[in-house]
DNA sequence: AGCCTCTTGTGAACTGATGCACAAGGTGGC
DNA sequence: GCCACCTTGTGCATCAGTTCACAAGAGGCT
């Protein structure tokens, strides 16, 4: 259930080591979501509640990290080291819940060689060999939508099977591949649809 | 329907003043949906594909960006400029459809005042006088957790009624204003949920 | 101990989206 | 003019996810 980790999220809220307990309530809050549905969630873990009082947070927070193999270490490679890669090379909050950006690539041959905060950029050719010594798991694309596919082909033929996609394109790839695509500029522009649903309304 | 920029991303395949026509089952394939879907969505814009044939790209591409109001440009504010937000307040995909980044507020005092890629950073205090001034539509917050919902709020007392955010955290604001949350480490924290869950199965 | 309050866990109804399948309608070839 | 072919538009069945509502269980207070 994509849910857990807004879950685990929440409970950062409480401070380890210290015995709390959390309700249903309590967390749909802390994650936006409502109560049944955490109850619900939580319930295909095992049953881990204790009725009357709650969860008790810290066991909780086990439990979670178990389902969603939190333990575990996934190296990622940025592909494409235009202004967002290196925001996300650079983002401290992949390296902090398990994700560490291992290697970087960029067809920009000024760019290939050099290191960026810490994180060294190969040629795309290189991929394959990244992967293979890096034992990168995940490969995050970020660059022009036109290089995309072919990126996503190169890591698909490495064998890398989860690719995050921010390019404003479609990928096509195996059925064992997992692929999550974020289009930030459609985002932007079904928040800018509902102004317009909205001034219109208005105008009338 | 959230599906719309999708298809309008999709018609670009298509050159402009050329006259083609496209079936659901091609646009399906640039949109990365089904057929079906397709056309059940486009039908509720009003029919305009001809049996037999399809759609025509020029004239579906008119009536899509109408619905979505892309005709308009929404001017957008970015709250938080460490890497994420430069990177987003650099982002040409924004400006080119219609989301020109007009200012920016970060909270270091070393940051205001200075101009960062033709974007100028202001204190946060600032917002209202920068919203209302610039005509601000979309408020983009990319401060850390802790300044999210305080940023939320004076967007919100600003007068923006669209905020998309990407800090791990869940905002709370009135009804009338639309959040849309990205958390990019959530993102990943999916994909390797299902690393480890299939390397549960593979190692049994 | 008995009662009251609180919260879980879950069966059941509901809702919205999805996909199928096919009639309706349009095109081009003969 | 007729026919064979193609693609849309849509009624209908299906499905997954959500929400409701409540019985069952746990703890604390008198």
């Amino acid at each position: 259930m994509g849910r857990l980790p807004l879950y685990l999220r929440g409970l950062n809220a409480f401070p380890v080591g210290v015995t709390a307990t959390v309700s249903s309530d309590e967390l749909a809050d802390l994650a936006g979501v409502n109560a049944a549905k955490v109850r619900k969630d939580l319930s295909h873990l095992g049953t881990y509640g204790t009725r009357g009082v709650g969860y008790d947070a810290t066991f909780l927070r086990f439990q979670i990290s178990q389902a969603l193999g939190v333990a575990n270490v996934w190296p990622v490679v940025v592909c494409g080291m235009g202004n967002l890669g290196r925001a996300l090379a650079n983002h401290t909050g992949f390296t902090d819940r398990g994700f560490p950006v291992v290697a970087a690539t960029d067809s920009d041959p000024d760019k290939i060689g050099t290191i960026v905060d810490g994180v060294s950029v190969h040629a795309p050719g290189e991929l394959g060999d990244i992967v293979r010594h890096l034992d990168v798991a995940i490969g995050v694309i970020s660059t022009p939508a036109e290089a995309a596919q072919g990126t996503a082909d190169a890591l698909v033929a490495a064998g890398v099977k989860s690719i995050m996609s921010f390019a404003p394109t479609v990928l096509s790839a195996p059925d064992e591949v997992e692929i999550r695509s974020v289009d930030l500029a459609t985002e932007l522009q079904i928040l800018g649809f509902h102004l317009h649903r909205g001034r219109i309304a208005g105008d009338s």
